[in-house]
DNA sequence: ACGGTTTTGACAACCGTTTTCATTCTGGCG
DNA sequence: CGCCAGAATGAAAACGGTTGTCAAAACCGT
């Protein structure tokens, strides 16, 4: 079994960006595979759930999927016109986000951080147009 | 025109935590105003255009809404059991930010950060149940 | 090969959001 | 005051992504 689910985790390994679920059955669809969204949809979920995958959601409610390359906690660097995203640690946030809430007596302290911008490669083509 | 727009920044300006458009609207409803959906979708939309509110997705899609006090740049530290938030500042992470996008060479650096705890209070409540 | 279980996928249901469009309000002007 | 143009409103339909349903297909140990 799950040759389906290895074949959802292929794509996003050699993926470099977030893909969207519907991106990614496109893309098995254009390859030949014959799978149906719903096994997208699962396959997904069980890998996220075994903590193989990343999900968050776009700002238009698009969920959105990436194998990570790093096992422990991590963040993004997106850049927001191409995609491409870069594993980024930051030692620095979790301390601050851990002071943070204790500082207000909140305790069980998780964060979400992201950081978006623009790649050199993009940045290069805005201005060269 | 006295828009329903302010009423709707009424709603907003006496809640503690995030909103939901839907949230929002029942309470209009409750409270007798009449109101339909959609205005109170186009109301949030643009108060957040305006940027007079703050807008982000819930993980399971939906949109949520707040007013901010603070007019500058900041970030939320939310009870995930109640929903309390708090504005806090971040200098560190600002600078944190904008150093591991110029690392990456990425530009116009931009980000997210979500803080979740346990408040006081419901911590209180958990342990004690 | 044979039952029982799991996986699959076409399709419909869902849900929050957005669009459409006819109606209502508003404010200026003759 | 009456009228019209433009903006605002809201009911209902459309939309898009996601999730549920359920029968058919694949898989398994026997």
């Amino acid at each position: 079994m799950t040759n389906r689910r290895d074949a959802v985790r292929e794509i996003l390994a050699h993926s470099e960006g977030f893909r969207s679920a519907q991106d990614i059955y496109a893309e098995m669809r254009a390859h030949g595979a014959k799978i149906g969204l719903t096994t997208v949809y699962r396959a997904l979920q069980a890998l996220a759930d075994a903590g193989h995958i990343d999900v968050l959601r776009t700002d238009d409610g698009e969920s959105v999927y990436r194998a990570c390359v790093t096992g422990g906690h991590h963040h993004h660097l997106v850049c927001r016109r191409c995609g491409r995203t870069v594993e980024v640690a930051g030692p620095a946030v979790e301390r601050w986000a851990d002071a943070v809430g204790a500082e207000h007596g909140f305790t069980a302290i998780t964060h979400t951080v992201e950081v978006f911008g623009t790649c050199p490669s993009c940045s290069a083509v805005a201005s060269a147009s």
